[in-house]
Formats: C-alpha cells, sequence, structure tokens
DNA sequence: TTCCGTGCAAACAATTTGCAATAGA
DNA sequence: TCTATTGCAAATTGTTTGCACGGAA
C-alpha cells in the first residue's frame, strides 16, 4: 500500500535536502484535500482552517519549493490568478469566458495535436501548463440565442 | 482598394459613438506597425516614439475599447503581462517556456482539436483568446541533451 | 455647448523580497 | 549548533479608477 500523496511529497522535500516543517506539510494537505485547480487565495483559507497563522508569503514560498520539486504545478486559466494543483492525473482545462466554469478534459484528448505540432514546428506542448479559453456549452448556446 | 486597417478602426470608432482623437489614432497606428503580441509596455514606448506624451491610462483605456469593438485582443502567452495584436489573421501562440520564443501556428491546425471538443463536451474555444505553453524546438533538444 | 476623453495621482490585486527572529536537523 | 525557514512589512509589477480639466462633435 503506498503512502499517501502528502506523505510522499513530504518525503520527496525531505530527500532534497528541504525540511520538513508544520507549515509545509499545511499547504501540503490543503493541497491535497481541495479540489483541483485552487488560487492561491482559495488555497490560504483552506490552510487557515486549521492553521491561522501561517503567513501568506510562506504560503507563495511553498507553492514555489513544489513546482521547483514537480510536487505540484500552477496554470493561467484565462484572467485572473494563477492556479494550483498536486501532481497526479494530467489533465487541461476549458475555461469558459463567460461564467468562469472550468472543464476538465484528459490529457490524451491532446494527443492528436501534440503530434501534429510536434511534426510541424518542432515545438513539445507542456502537459502540465496549459489550458483553452471559450465559451462553454450553456454560454454558447446563449450567445447563438442572442445573436440569432 | 479598402482603407488600411488603421482607417477602418478609426471608422469603427467614429460609427460606434466614439470620439476620434490624437491618443486614439497613436495607439492603432503603433499597433499597426508593430509586430503582432507585444506587451502594453512595448506598446507605449512604439506610441511615445512619436507621441511622448500620451499618458500609459490612456493607453491601457484605449486598448479596452479597442477589444470592446473587437478591433484588438489581448491574449496570456505563459507568464508576464498580457499582450495584444489587432484584429487580423487569425492564428495562435506557442510560447516557450525556456526562451519565451513565440511561434505562431494558424487556426486550422485547431480544427481537428475543435471539432472534437465541440462535439465531446460542447465547449467552442474562442479563436481570439489562446495560447499554448511548452517547448521549442531548440530547448525541447536542449532539455533532452541535459538528461540524456 | 455638451459631454467624452484625458492627465494625474492614488488605489488595486497578485506576487516577491529584505532582514531579523525562529526553529528544524 | 547551524543555517534553512518564517513573519512582517515594504517593494514590485501590471492594471484600474476618481476627479477635474480640455478638446471633439
Amino acid at each position: 500500500m503506498p503512502a499517501d500523496r502528502v506523505d510522499q511529497a513530504i518525503e520527496v522535500i525531505r530527500n532534497s535536502g528541504g525540511r520538513v516543517t508544520v507549515d509545509r506539510r499545511a499547504v501540503v494537505e490543503a493541497l491535497d484535500q481541495s479540489s483541483d485547480h485552487l488560487t492561491v487565495e482559495q488555497l490560504a483559507e483552506a490552510v487557515w482552517a486549521s492553521h491561522p497563522d501561517i503567513n501568506l508569503a510562506t504560503i507563495y514560498r511553498t507553492l514555489e519549493l513544489l513546482e521547483r520539486l514537480d510536487l505540484a504545478f500552477h496554470v493561467h486559466l484565462g484572467h485572473g490568478p494563477s492556479r494550483w494543483h498536486l501532481a497526479g492525473q494530467v489533465h487541461h482545462h476549458l475555461v469558459c469566458d463567460a461564467c468562469d466554469a472550468v472543464i476538465e478534459v484528459p490529457d490524451s484528448t491532446f494527443d492528436p495535436l501534440r503530434r501534429r505540432l510536434l511534426k510541424d514546428t518542432g515545438f513539445a506542448i507542456d502537459p502540465h501548463h496549459f489550458s483553452l479559453v471559450g465559451l462553454c456549452s450553456s454560454c454558447a448556446a446563449n450567445a447563438a440565442a442572442e445573436v440569432g
């Protein structure tokens, strides 16, 4: 039975020479327990639910550390602040420009595009840092209704 | 012979009820003459080359106006400030995470993906506001060399 | 003449940083 | 102990806004 994601991440921090602190564990736990694509503000609130005294700068610095160790990643979804998630199942985000809904799609959806871009331009899409803006089905329907 | 992009944009502003000012014309001209995907800072420098007294807030407000009239658009390319371009040939951007190179690809490259997402999720990708992060061919080669 | 557009400076949001105090290993 | 980590407050960056003045229509 493998240790959970939190313990695994803590081990990576320790093995990399970093110190395991209460603050760092709290940030990793909050990331692990919350949904995907949290803003730093949302993450901070989750952290503060159990550890109200952890400083916002510490959360930023911990996220920076986690990203350096490939334990967490951030993406820019449309406008607004960046959003964070623990490493795990790779997937991508469709962000509705009208209602801010986030739709997740599996990485494999992009395989044909990835192959084509690699062949045409040599460019390798980063599977971690990736989002598309547009209209979700209901907002697209509304937009069509307004025009028509 | 159609009027150029600058005159066309000015006409749209006038017809929409907006006033045609020296400042607005200067911003449109700078956008027209410069390369695509300018940051506001780069745009401001282009504007200031001929009109040093135009205020930065005015440039921001003009860009907001142009976007409202579908005359210009901004995209978020990877990290950093947003980047602007006049309406025109629709294309997309591949941004290298390592060297910040921007590679343009035609809109048609995304047709299969667009059809697939529309079919699978009903999501309609916005053709204007779209970018992919990854590694350009030379940086990907370097990364592979370092690992291997 | 009538408002729209502008300059200016201040507010703002997200994020980063310097430095002294603190606490892991 | 020794130095990485933290708290705090201030600095930074990119962008927006309030308000009084000036200029397009």
